[in-house]
DNA sequence: CGAACAGATTCCGCTCAGCGGAAGGGATGG
DNA sequence: CCATCCCTTCCGCTGAGCGGAATCTGTTCG
């Protein structure tokens, strides 16, 4: 919520400053707005603002307000973590769609967090809770359990003692925790009934990259339990498998495209 | 291909002639390369890489190389153009292809081309031609035709003039365009057999904004020419109808993101 | 195997690009 | 009509950025 900690020092700091004030919740911002979240001097703010603007990284919209402009965009869509994965991954994630009609989602573990890279979903699917780019909790979704069940030590360490409780049901008990990720480990699948929004339960599968060490998370998104989570994790597991032996083949085993 | 035409004046300029040294076929680049296709310094260059390393804007990979950084992806997907348009677009485009089982896209004016800003395929689809990001020649893709026949005269001068051929079927005799895209515009949908790649055939129609102003193209492309259009031409009109009123909806009519 | 080369990195003194306080417009609204 | 907020322009000071030269590393020749 507060201001970043930035380091003024070089040109390029201010001016990622700056465009670090735009996230999810602040996809358009004036002027003051982000000098205000970049911690920079207004009339600092304002120059780079419009040296941004020129370059095409800013664009300022008809109310006079700033966003992200597509040449940001289209660089963004080049890094491998997005392109490489999208390119391997969609046909499978289109497959199980057609299956399941539910929203299919990758993530990869960025920090304590699981970062949602893709993700398709119908217009019959329920409300988007995590889009692309959306950085999920790791011990309250899907995939979250499943990259977090096969980390690190240190990992698990670090998002045992930030437990957020999102709903009823979401696990604050580390002790509960623990012993879940065990059986995710040993199972090959995690599931999460509610506990980061209610109405929406996921479950999830690893993906394997070089040396069967685990890269990223296949899961679904269903607006209710009802469904047989038997048949869906064989089809997901299914799905990752092919998708793991792919990305191997592709030179992707490896992602390690945490910030 | 040669050196951009950058003003490394500012800082900005300087550090975003660099970022733009990568596009589709320059995803890992060395320094030196960068270097040469930024026109600045071996230095400067050199500086300005690890400051946007730093940043997270760039990522150095196993090998010694560079490309774009998560940094870069995650605000890209802020952008309206992206962010705005697929949220309200894949459940259409979703739907699409579930009945038709082909590569669905969307693509917005960018200068004299046809940016897709995303699309969709399943594994049985045909090899990617246009993956987003890409932006097609006006004169030889549906979506581009949708664009050029709605565009304005000046959009069609310029078009006119640099008609690159692809393939045996492209279309390089303006006056032939030309009677295609008065035909586009009244029948509202447009057809292009190989023209840009052989073995790709496309469907597009329009997609209206505020004041039934066309502001993008929505297509499929199809293996082979064997389906039967009328049929699909209406599916397509139908989406872009619900589509169209949908983003208007949503107060996205306008979509003058263009570079 | 040493020469020749290409790329990557460190060093450093000069200078001009960037800095940001101050002041001057517009809007909105109480 | 004054108060408040946001945006924009101006301008003199200064240290951040600049890039040539030198060094280091790895690769490809004859």
């Amino acid at each position: 919520m507060s201001e970043q900690p930035i380091d003024s020092k070089s040109v390029t700091g201010r001016a990622f400053a700056v465009l670090n004030a735009f996230d999810a919740g602040h996809r358009h911002q004036t002027l003051a707005s982000l000098s205000r979240r970049s911690g920079l001097p207004l009339t600092t703010t304002h120059r780079l603002v419009n040296e941004l603007v020129t370059q095409g990284a800013l664009m300022r919209t008809a109310d006079g307000s700033y966003e992200i402009g597509s040449k940001i965009w289209r660089l963004g869509i080049l890094a491998s973590l997005h392109s490489d994965l999208r390119e391997i991954a969609l046909p499978y994630m289109e497959d199980i769609y057609q299956l399941a009609n539910d929203a299919v989602q990758i993530g990869v573990l960025d920090g304590i967090r699981c970062l949602i890279v893709e993700r398709i979903a119908g217009s019959r699917t329920l409300e988007v809770v995590s889009k692309p780019g959306a950085r999920l909790p790791l011990h309250a979704s899907g995939v979250g359990k499943v990259l977090l069940a096969n980390g690190s030590k240190e990992l698990q360490q670090a998002a045992l003692e930030s437990m957020e409780k999102f709903t009823g049901s979401t696990i604050t008990d580390a002790e509960v925790l623990k012993k879940q990720l065990v059986a995710i480990k040993t199972q090959g699948f995690a599931h999460s009934q509610e506990e980061l929004a209610i109405g929406a339960t996921s479950l999830a599968v690893p993906i394997f990259g070089y040396g069967n060490k685990v890269i990223a998370a296949l899961g679904i998104v269903t607006p209710v339990a009802n469904r047989d989570i038997e048949r869906m994790v064989s089809v997901l597991k299914v799905s990752a498998a092919a998708l793991s032996r792919k990305l191997v083949i592709n030179g992707m085993g490896d992602l390690s495209q945490l910030v």
